[in-house]
DNA sequence: CGTTTTTGACCGGCGC
DNA sequence: GCGCCGGTCAAAAACG
């Protein structure tokens, strides 16, 4: 099987988009939240040799306003999708993790990545810095020994939803909405850059995100999510919030 | 002072 | 069984 964490980024890219099932995204225009120093480029599903999509996908819900006013109430258009055959709740998994990223900016292929998996790479014996990894050497503390054992039962659980995005920007950190703490970084294998993992700070929620860069191409940030948020995006219901009391407002008519 | 980031160590899976 | 590697933990440092 293919190494989709610590191999050669393009085969990583590569196998994410052959396959696995998947939806791109195509933004129409640069979103208004933008970052300062973001500095997105689209790129185009041509360019990333993506397979044709399985189904259209479903209808857009009718509009709720009278466009003119959904034209000066609304920010710009979501991104149209390209999807493939799901059920159902899958969609809703789905489309609920594409929420963790309305408000990054745009520009970005959006894959979903393979169920966790032991994802060593056989043999290579490549030169990286990858020295914090390194197995139980001599020097251990006693509060980590004491945990040792059933300590760190968390972990390689089921399967989780997990989606990977590609993103032009000269920011790693992509602003997403959702509010992210940092635990750990690591220096991986074939790559220069090393992955960062996050957590979403939200207390009952248990997202996680990687962010990487990309070997080949290093203005190209791979941020890969897994799990499903279990609360509403902050700033999406803060842009939400006006909306919702107009539609308030024009209801009492 | 509370929160977040940094960083070294540990754990578990897998290939050899 | 050993070593490599990705993922995670948690103390210390940094930050606001």
């Amino acid at each position: 099987m293919e190494n989709i964490q610590g191999g050669d980024d393009e085969a990583r890219a590569a196998t994410l988009s052959a396959g696995f099932p998947y939806f791109a995204v195509a933004p129409t225009s640069p979103p208004a939240s933008t970052s300062d120093d973001q500095q997105i480029q689209h790129s185009s599903l041509a360019e990333l040799q993506l397979p044709p999509p399985c189904n259209p996908p479903p209808p857009p819900p009718p509009p709720l306003l009278d466009p003119d006013q959904l034209a000066a109430a609304t920010p710009p258009p979501l991104p149209t999708m390209m999807l493939p055959a799901m059920s159902s709740l899958d969609w809703q998994s789905l489309l609920q993790t594409y929420l963790a990223a309305p408000l990054a900016p745009a520009g970005h292929q959006l894959m979903q990545a393979p169920p966790p998996q032991a994802d060593q790479n056989s043999g290579e014996n490549d030169d990286d810095d990858d020295q914090a990894a390194g197995g139980s050497s001599g020097c251990n503390k006693d509060k980590q020994l004491a945990k040792s054992g059933a300590g760190r039962s968390g972990r390689k659980k089921a399967s989780r939803p997990r989606f990977a995005f590609q993103t032009r920007s000269v920011n790693d950190i992509l602003d997403d909405g959702y509010r992210w703490r940092k635990y750990g970084q690591k220096a991986v294998k074939n790559s220069t850059h090393p992955r960062s993992y996050y957590r979403c700070t939200h207390h009952t929620c248990n997202v996680k995100k990687q962010v990487q860069r990309l070997a080949k191409d290093t203005s190209i940030v791979v941020t890969t999510y897994e799990g499903v948020h279990n609360h509403p995006c902050e700033k999406l219901m803060e842009a939400l919030t006006p909306i919702l009391r107009q539609l308030q407002f024009l209801s009492q008519f």
